[in-house]
DNA sequence: TCCAGAGTTCAATTTAGTTTGAACAAACCG
DNA sequence: CGGTTTGTTCAAACTAAATTGAACTCTGGA
């Protein structure tokens, strides 16, 4: 207890837990592990960048934890590092422009599952079309041709997402 | 091996072991069970409506566990029981309009978290402007705002996104 | 060159979430 | 009724994924 005042900053005030209690279940939501919403939780209600060591202190998790959050969380563009004068240890920020986690979240988690979903599909579809019995032949490519356009109308609403997030 | 012609009936061929697979993930991303996407997928590249019983022979799941699928893809509106004459037991079919998915996705899994998360920031913000440094609360009231402009255009978004989806 | 502090990596552990299967309920029928 | 078939429930077992922490690398002084 060396800051009676203030109590002790190692620990979260309730204010604070709640806050980071409301990004652990929207992150969830996300399919992000937990960590994640912790950690940008806590960035997210600081008023000065933290450090790896500041989040390891506050939220009691590993530094293993605390690094790869940071790496997600900064792939994400939901962190940045912020100016640390001569200091050697780096310090946080999160970013808190919708646009911009929209569109990290869009990038990285989204886009890539619908790419390879699009292969995967134009690929069954050929495959589709070379079956030997003509019914079943019809009916499997109508349903390709349905998962295509379930793909490219993915596609379109992205770019949409975006722009109307992004203000 | 009671049908050497058409190869096992008990046993996917690869086309439709592909297709479930591709479903597998899908749903994943969605951040829903395995056996939701094998369950959806198999019926997508059925061109007759199956029983629970076909698709535990079929998928080799238990009957618990497509019980269960069975139930969540209902109340997702992603599958309905098809109109079997005068049989006991209920065959089911999928919905492949992309907008009834969507809709009964947005309205089961995102909405209710959308929903919850606005009553926890407007409450969270309510108690931020109780707080008595008044530095410490105007940074807290903004992020407080920043939070419920997130959520406002979270509802904002989700309406565009059914329509864009539905046709 | 050696040390100390900062951060990363990854095998082992823990946890959260899914699946199983046995017991149960409900519907139909002789 | 009793028996058979269909489907549900839920505690226990299992699995996939996240977290830990010890060993490591890297960097910047002294």
């Amino acid at each position: 207890m060396d800051d009676l005042l203030n109590g002790d900053p190692h620990e979260l005030d309730p204010l604070e837990r709640q806050v980071v209690a409301v990004f652990v279940d929207g992150v969830r939501v996300l399919g992000l592990p937990r960590s994640i919403g912790e950690i940008y939780g806590l960035l997210f209600i600081s008023q000065t960048a933290l450090s790896l060591d500041d989040l390891v202190q506050r939220l009691h998790i590993s530094k293993g934890s605390a690094s790869q959050g940071l790496r997600m969380l900064k792939n994400l563009g939901a962190v940045r590092e912020a100016e640390s004068g001569t200091e050697r240890r780096t310090y946080y920020e999160p970013a808190i422009e919708l646009k911009r986690l929209a569109g990290g979240f869009i990038r990285e988690q989204v886009r890539p599952h619908l790419d390879s979903g699009k292969n995967k599909i134009t690929r069954l579809a050929e495959t589709a079309r070379e079956i030997d019995d003509p019914d079943r032949r019809k009916f499997l490519s109508e349903r390709m041709e349905r998962l295509e356009t379930w793909m490219r109308s993915g596609g379109r609403v992205l770019p949409v997402l975006q722009k109307l997030l992004g203000q």
